[in-house]
DNA sequence: TTTTTTGCAAAACCTTTGCAGTTGG
DNA sequence: CCAACTGCAAAGGTTTTGCAAAAAA
């Protein structure tokens, strides 16, 4: 089992003004703009928006311009700070890459997000992997498909409307 | 193992003109647009954006409004003619829903696009499903990742860099 | 001071919607 | 004939880009 060697390492920080430090040490310039990008991202529980960057984590935080958080996210995530994911249709939503990149079950139904552990589905590319040769990626676009909730409640209701 | 009844029964034919017929046998009017974007569907050799089909498949066919294409689609794809998949970004492509809700592999990095018979990732949603109680639906979005041939590229490209 | 970044505005991209005019049955 | 559909144009949602003004080092 080889562990995958990352082009840009992923930066180790605890919270922000070591992320801050880190880069300035690497010779970037650190603008308040970008500062609000950071804080956000710390204060955020989970995968964000841009826009909900932009609106201060919807008031409670600094607000600034979207075209320019979405310029630092770029920015952040060309240098392993930040990724982001794609959890279904709507805006691709972005995180701290501190954690790894977590990987996400999303429930098509009831829209609930599972977040998983990489490891956890690595049963799972494996299985890919031996079937077809294909390593699959679910780090970047969710799994989409029904929690076991909605999968009962639409059992149910099938099982109701069989006198169709 | 349960086959999922379908809400809107896929309709079986083989040509446009047999859809057409069964279409207009259920009331419905057909319009020359509306063929227009069958007869598309029916020359695509794999899922098409909407774009492609307003214009003609590139100009093989009649060209026609792009607005129209889509509600066209979208009306098709409500009676179970048509499906539409996200093999990543970019818009969504549309293919005729009659061979069965395929699956695809989609290669982040050369873009090859591997289509599967629903059947082929029966192992795995049953291994999504025992751990985690979810049942994955890999046919409304692909799923992304790295085939063989770029595997392998990368892992050589890996190698050389070793001494840097 | 000099280079980088910002903020605003505008555009690009994909998709939906409103509406007057046309068409299918 | 009349309900349904078209074509065009405009708008909606997300992301990118151009550029003059502002800020970082």
């Amino acid at each position: 089992m080889t562990v995958t060697p990352l082009k840009h390492p992923q930066l180790e920080f605890d919270d922000v003004d070591q992320v801050v430090a880190e880069l300035r040490r690497q010779g970037y310039r650190l603008s308040t703009a970008r500062r609000i990008v950071l804080d956000a991202l710390f204060a955020a529980e989970g995968p964000v928006s841009a826009e909900y960057i932009a609106l201060g984590l919807g008031g409670r935080l600094t607000r600034s311009d979207l075209a320019s958080v979405y310029r630092n996210l770029e920015w952040l995530e060309s240098l392993g700070v930040v990724r982001h994911v794609h959890l279904g249709h709507g805006p691709g939503l972005y995180t701290l890459a501190r954690e790894g990149s977590r990987e996400y079950l999303v429930c098509e139904r009831c829209g609930r997000v599972e977040s998983l552990e990489p490891s956890e589905l690595d049963g799972v590319r494996a299985q890919i992997r031996a079937a077809f040769g294909f390593e699959a990626r679910f780090s970047h676009f969710a799994i989409p498909g029904l929690c076991a909730g909605c999968n009962d409640a639409i059992a149910a209701e099938e099982g109701a409307a069989d006198n169709d």
